[in-house]
DNA sequence: TGTCCACTGGAAGGGAGGGCTT
DNA sequence: AAGCCCTCCCTTCCAGTGGACA
């Protein structure tokens, strides 16, 4: 490349394979038709177009596995809600419905895994019916009666009948417990002018388990179950959005397919199959080729799950690095199987190294049980009777790679030779 | 059958850090 | 400034556990 050209020069002139908005394959995009979904679609509706006139539809439960399109399905029925808000503000009405109830219906969705804590959904909720920045919720700092008596004021200040839209909402009770759950399912009793209505979106059916009876039977007046995708059905919605993000004999023969297997095999997850065939075309693209092919695909598949993981082992905090590092150097050292005595000596063995002030075998416990939650390591929990009972921990990921990753870490000194002799003795030679 | 080990995991509470109210 | 609230991260305490072993 001559010195003065421009760095992006190169890959601004090659062809590019998407026909513009790249976002039509994001799990976010939500297309005018959803296939697949019809059935789930109309059971919706009839529930919520009880708002349209002016009355509190039931609360509903959504419960399906990652990417069976719940989500999807519930933005779907609130996107149709603000068009037809839009369309009766400049048209001419089906007499069926008032105009003035239409819009009064108001959609609020709080992601429960981004917002996690009882403040913060109120807080979410709360806000999006205040207008001036002086009369918001404060970030932290307010009694929660006061959050709740602010929330419940901004609602009922005109009337209304609002949606509200919990997403992850297993995220929240098992973080949190059910008190927000508890205030909002009751809400209604305190309002005069406006009604509330709850719809809860969870991956897990377990989750309602952990509700006050009162709570889990106020919010499950309906149930929605989500299935799973079969491959076939996958196809469709890749084939659907495919016409619409690619130029045309852009993807080859067998790349949809292939997209729809492997998702498939992960309990039927669009998501998935959407970003395999996204950056499939992303890999394609950055290697100046024409088309995308199978082998794309299959390098697609190994960088979504090579990014996972470093993904999360960069967020780590430094005293589960350390935990994590200590699984990898005693694996690497010849150490297949460790238990968390093993794994709490080289941790206390490498803080000392990095001048890192040990945190208590308690605490350590809890966070190898969130390793394990994150795939990281697979710990079980064994008895070796009069040997004890612990947990046996073995790493699922690649050492090599995650101890350099590791090792990056400004905080965390490098050790190579960390050697386990049993739960009371590890040493570093 | 009872003992014993090496923990597990729940409960309670401390304290720091963010912020608001009076 | 003092008092209060909420969340997060952590410690301390302790009853409970599964299974090998005497």
């Amino acid at each position: 490349m001559p010195d003065n050209e421009n760095i992006f020069k190169s890959y601004m002139d090659s062809n590019p394979l998407f026909r513009g908005d790249r976002d039509i394959l994001r799990p976010t995009y939500i297309p005018e038709d959803l296939p697949h979904r019809e059935k789930q679609i109309q059971d919706l509706a009839s529930i919520m177009v009880t708002a349209l006139r002016g009355n509190r539809p039931s609360n509903v439960l959504i419960f399906g596995k990652t990417g069976t399109g719940k989500t999807a399905v519930v933005r779907y029925l609130e996107r149709e809600v603000k068009r037809l808000k839009r369309e009766s503000a400049d048209s001419n009405l089906d007499n069926k419905f008032s105009k003035h109830d239409i819009d009064k219906v108001e959609y609020v969705y709080v992601n429960c895994e981004v917002v996690d804590t009882h403040y913060g959904v109120m807080k979410n909720i709360g806000n999006k019916f205040v207008e001036e920045w002086s009369d918001q919720i404060p970030f932290t700092g307010w009694p929660m009666e006061k959050v709740y008596e602010s929330l419940r004021d901004s609602i009922e200040e005109e009337p209304r009948v609002v949606v509200i839209i919990l997403d992850e909402l297993d995220k929240l009770v098992t973080k949190s417990g059910d008190s927000v759950l508890y205030h909002l399912s009751k809400i209604n009793s305190e309002l005069e002018k406006s009604k509330v209505s709850l719809i809860g979106i969870s991956n897990n059916l377990k989750f309602t388990e952990l509700l006050d009876p009162r709570v889990k039977s106020r919010l499950g007046e309906e149930k929605m179950i989500f299935p799973p995708y079969d491959a076939e059905q996958l196809k469709d919605i890749l084939s659907d959005r495919a016409e619409k993000a690619f130029e045309p004999d852009i993807l080859g023969n067998d790349v949809i397919s292939l997209c729809s297997a492997l998702a498939a095999q992960e309990h039927g997850d669009a998501r998935r199959a959407l970003d395999l065939l996204r950056i499939s075309a992303e890999l394609a693209e950055r290697n100046n080729d024409t088309c995308v092919n199978t082998d794309h695909v299959y390098k697609a598949k190994n960088k979504i799950e090579e990014n996972c993981v470093r993904e999360a082992v960069n967020t780590l905090p430094t005293h589960s690095k350390l935990v994590l590092y200590s699984i990898l150097l005693m694996q690497e050292n010849g150490k297949d199987k460790l238990t968390t005595g093993e794994v709490y000596s080289g941790y206390k063995e490498l803080g000392k190294r990095s001048g890192i002030d040990p945190l208590t075998q308690r605490r350590i416990t809890d966070l190898i049980s969130e390793l394990d939650m994150l795939g990281l390591i697979n710990a079980r929990v064994k008895s070796f009777g009069r040997r004890g009972r612990t947990k046996e921990i073995q790493s699922s990921v690649s050492e090599a790679d995650i101890i350099d990753l590791i090792e990056d870490d400004e905080g965390i000194e490098p050790v190579r030779d960390l050697k386990t002799q049993g739960s009371k003795q590890t040493t570093l030679i």
